[in-house]
RNA sequence: GGCGGGGUAGCCAAGUGGUAAGGCAGGGCUCUGCAAAAGCCUUAUGCGUCGGUUCGAUUCCGACCCUCGCCUCCA
């Protein structure tokens, strides 16, 4: 059986097929963060989840290209750009580089391409000149540039084809900015936006006057720049299903340009919002952390990544400091296993356990069942260490073990924790502790033991001597 | 009001027309000088409620309840 995926446009599960004839290339496109200020973990949700299907393709053997934008230039962030007097471009890329580097502590692989708004204008420009030459758009007399979604749907095209939309059920309007006062109809959203005073200097020429890209079209303008007119996998919030993807494709697919019988994008994928306490977690809600807060707090990225990695991506998931301190002794107990398999393994070679491998690949191609396909793994870890308590794993074994683990964690991601190296002091404390100990002094040797882990090290003694562990 | 997800043990979370994976937490035991780690055992006659279909339903059907989200800022 292969990969099947939940399409949000037949809200249904399919079979995935790649666009490529030759079935081996993929092309996945992920809405990005806007670099307004620090992403939360229930925006990393999305990503960390992208990044999974990705490593998952690969995993399969695909060949995937991945592209993720940056919106750089939006509402927020110009208002964060006048409030603190910098230049545009120095506001962003600070919070840029803060969301990469979470996102690398996450565990999560660099997308191929990450194109930003601001340096796509021109392509931004030529789609909106395409969509006004077709008179899917029409100028406002500000200078702004709108999508009417009437004559999309006068020329033959469905819009509402991510969700059951009902026009007249629809409270639109209620919150219809002022700056919008021209649009023919409530519905329509915008091209370009025409300059207003507080935009200060962020601004850009075009051929209907200063202004901006409104905030579908970049998504549209770049995806087709760096992906094609037609792609594979399209990714985001499930936040995004409406307005904004539902626009992205008025706008792709009105320009016309796909081949014909193609769609814009085959599988459209939405991940479920993180919640907390319940309640989703969001910037206007005030209940986020971001991964600063977590890493504060002594979390690790990894701890992080593999709770985000227990629940299936499409069901709604409640973030506590309890399941992520429950995802800590998880992930140590893969970690002392693993270590036990390397002392055994030492520099055999093995080639991986398919049976393990194939539970695996069953799991994940349901749809990226990840909670079976931890079921599968931690049955197999009881096993294995069953039979480590035996004494019964040959290096040959072991080897396989951890060629499986390592071809499972190209998807996961989590890695194995690094073996910490004891600086010489502490080395020399478990060697006074061991002397304490062979003298049944253990008054000392329980003294120093509170000493260690006063220090930040956790000893623990085996049939082997004793062990050196860091928390 | 319209539309779409969810409701499975203390907390998370899979799953199935035939009697409930896995993780965390809790309890017991083994091992240990004591711990730690690990292992074994243990914790839902029950899967939101009420009906229906069926030999049999948590799983299918219907109604209802609760909850989260979207309805033009949003991962």
């Amino acid at each position: 059986m292969g990969l099947r995926l939940f399409n949000t446009l037949s809200r249904s599960v399919e079979n995935f097929v790649p666009r490529d004839p030759r079935g081996t290339k993929v092309d996945l496109y992920c809405c990005g963060p806007t670099v307004h200020n620090f992403a939360h973990i229930g925006n990393f949700r999305t990503f960390v989840f992208a990044d999974l299907l990705r490593r998952y393709l690969e995993f399969k053997g695909y060949e995937v290209r991945h592209v993720m934008n940056i919106t750089d230039v939006e509402d927020k962030i110009i208002k964060g750009v006048s409030a603190s007097g910098a230049g545009l471009t120095d506001y962003t890329r600070r919070y840029e580089a803060a969301f990469l580097e979470d996102f690398r502590a996450l565990g999560g692989l660099l997308p191929h391409h990450m194109p930003r708004a601001t340096e796509h204008i021109r392509e931004i420009i030529g789609l909106i000149e395409n969509l006004l030459g077709q008179e899917l758009a029409y100028r406002a007399s500000d200078g702004s540039v709108y999508f009417s979604i009437e004559k999309y749907r006068a020329a033959g095209h469905r819009y509402g084809q991510l969700l059951n939309l009902n026009f007249d059920a629809m409270r639109v309007g209620e919150r219809v900015s002022a700056d919008e006062y021209d649009k023919e109809s409530v519905a329509d959203f915008a091209l370009w936006k025409a300059r207003v005073a507080d935009d200060g200097a962020v601004s850009w020429p075009s051929p209907w006057g200063e202004g901006r890209p409104g905030w579908h079209i970049e998504c549209s303008a770049m995806s087709m720049k760096w992906l094609g007119t037609s792609f594979d996998l399209h990714l985001g919030g499930e936040d995004l299903i409406f307005p904004h993807h539902e626009d992205e494709i008025a706008q792709s697919e009105g320009a016309g340009l796909q081949a014909p019988g193609e769609r814009f994008v085959k599988y459209w994928l939405h991940a479920a919002h993180l919640q907390v306490d319940g309640k989703k977690m969001s910037k206007s809600l005030g209940n986020f952390y971001t991964l600063r807060d977590l890493l504060a707090k002594r979390f690790t990225g990894r701890e992080i990544r593999s709770l985000l990695l227990t629940a299936h991506y499409r069901a709604p998931f409640n973030f506590t400091l309890e399941n992520l301190a429950g995802a800590r002794t998880a992930l140590g107990r893969l970690d002392e296993c693993f270590a036990k398999l390397r002392e055994i393994a030492g520099e055999t070679k093995a080639a991986p356990n398919e049976k393990v491998l194939a539970e695996f690949t069953a799991a994940m191609d349901d749809d990226l069942n990840v909670s079976a396909a931890w079921g599968g793994i931690f049955d197999w870890v009881r096993e294995l260490n069953r039979s480590l308590e035996a004494a019964k794993v040959t290096a040959a074994e072991a080897s396989a073990a951890l060629a499986t683990w390592q071809r499972i964690d190209q998807v996961f991601g989590v890695g194995q924790k690094p073996d910490a190296e004891a600086p010489p002091e502490i080395s020399a404390l478990l060697e006074k502790r061991q002397a304490a100990r062979k003298a049944k002094d253990f008054k000392l040797a329980d003294a120093i033991r509170a000493q260690l882990k006063t220090a930040g090290w956790i000893i623990e003694d085996t049939p082997k001597g004793p062990r050196l562990k860091r928390p």
